[in-house]
DNA sequence: AAACAATCCAACCGCAGTAGT
DNA sequence: CACTACTGCGGTTGGATTGTT
């Protein structure tokens, strides 16, 4: 059993709802004179006909003469992001380190902007990692039927039209270059999704030898965490995540640590899922596909590492794709089970 | 111009944690 | 230790606004 509600609106007959500029004006003037002390105590006081828990979140969420109002910047918006990659739906901790927010604006720019932003690029935003839902593969599956009516749609121009030859060469050109593009985006969509995949997963049964194709499991980027500790040494853009924040991290994520801990030791940028020694870079997930985003070397701080992510894809990422497509081991079987699974 | 849908965001609800007795 | 009062937090709601048909 919970608590019972702080005031029954409905017996009270206390007001709830849109609060209107006078009693603004009241709840402002009334805490610029007295404070708000006793928040129960405080509607009686100002000569409000409120409960205490709505002029509380009246004043914190609105009133407040240090909240700042208006559109988040890119950097606010880049702050919460990665806040809440390290420490989930924890608003009011994301806040504290955005001065004049309020949990709830952070809330509601998330919800509403913020994670269908993620959702578009493909990225989960509870995981902050590739998405594998079924929903997201699905999309691909119409992106190649609309590269498939696209593609015969050109056919028939060139067959049943009196175009030139010049205009056929355009035709193609542009045919070829649409289906790279869909290409691109379909292999880019499905490997991130692979990315995510155990090898021995069912939906792929025909694909072997995953760990031929390995690289270190910390050239995952969705392995990679962030430095903790040298943020607190070397905090950047007033993100300043301190140790409280350290046991907040979501389940089965935390910065990895190599050496014996304490203050100033070595941090290791890279991090696995679910493992806490550096034991456990051997013993997690195999990554089969070349990194996106490359490792970070030792003493990379914060700021590069997100500079990097947003600089790459270098040429030698794309290299790395070249060498995979062209490799024997992405042979018909493979790419029957990826179509298969798709459609 | 009207109807409907989608989006935004202030406010509410209820639970958890904590301080006081 | 048990209970109560209070505050803080995160999830949710619903009215207002904006966009689309």
């Amino acid at each position: 059993m919970g608590r019972s509600p702080c005031c029954d609106h409905e017996t009270s007959g206390l007001k709830k709802g849109p609060w209107t500029p006078e009693e603004d004006k009241t709840l402002v003037d009334y805490i610029a004179t007295n404070g708000h002390g006793c928040w129960r105590s405080l509607p009686k006081l100002a000569g409000l006909n409120r409960c205490g828990k709505s002029c509380r979140l009246r004043w914190t969420n609105y009133l407040r003469p240090d909240i700042k109002r208006g559109k988040f910047s890119e950097e606010e918006e880049r702050i919460i992001i990665d806040l809440h990659s390290v420490l989930g739906n924890k608003w009011s901790k994301i806040a504290t380190h955005l001065p004049g927010r309020t949990d709830n604006e952070i809330k509601n720019f998330w919800n509403t902007y913020l994670r269908k932003k993620l959702l578009e690029r493909g990225i989960d935003p509870n995981t902050h990692k590739p998405r594998t839902d079924l929903n997201h593969l699905l999309n691909l599956s119409q992106l190649l039927s609309s590269a498939n009516y696209n593609l015969n749609y050109l056919n028939d121009i060139i067959s049943n039209n009196n175009t030139t030859p010049w205009e056929n060469a355009l035709i193609f050109q542009a045919d070829q270059v649409a289906d790279q593009l869909i290409k691109i985006q379909l292999f880019q969509n499905l490997f991130q999704a692979m990315n995510n995949t155990n090898c021995s997963s069912p939906i792929f049964p025909n694909i072997q030898n995953c760990a031929n194709f390995s690289s270190p499991p910390h050239q995952n980027p969705n392995l990679i965490f962030h430095d903790i500790q040298s943020m607190n040494v070397a905090p950047c853009n007033g993100i300043d995540i301190d140790s409280r924040d350290r046991n907040d991290l979501k389940p089965n994520t935390q910065a990895f640590v190599e050496g014996e801990g304490g203050d100033g030791y070595d941090v290791d940028l890279r991090a696995i899922k679910g493992t806490g020694r550096s034991a456990g870079i051997h013993e997690g997930i195999v990554n089969p596909l070349p990194a996106l985003v490359s490792e970070p070397s030792p003493g990379t701080t914060y700021d590069q590492i997100l500079d990097n992510m947003s600089s790459e894809p270098s040429s030698t990422v794309f290299e790395a794709w070249d060498k995979l497509m062209d490799d024997d081991q992405t042979n018909e079987s493979f790419w029957k089970d990826i179509l298969e699974y798709v459609n």
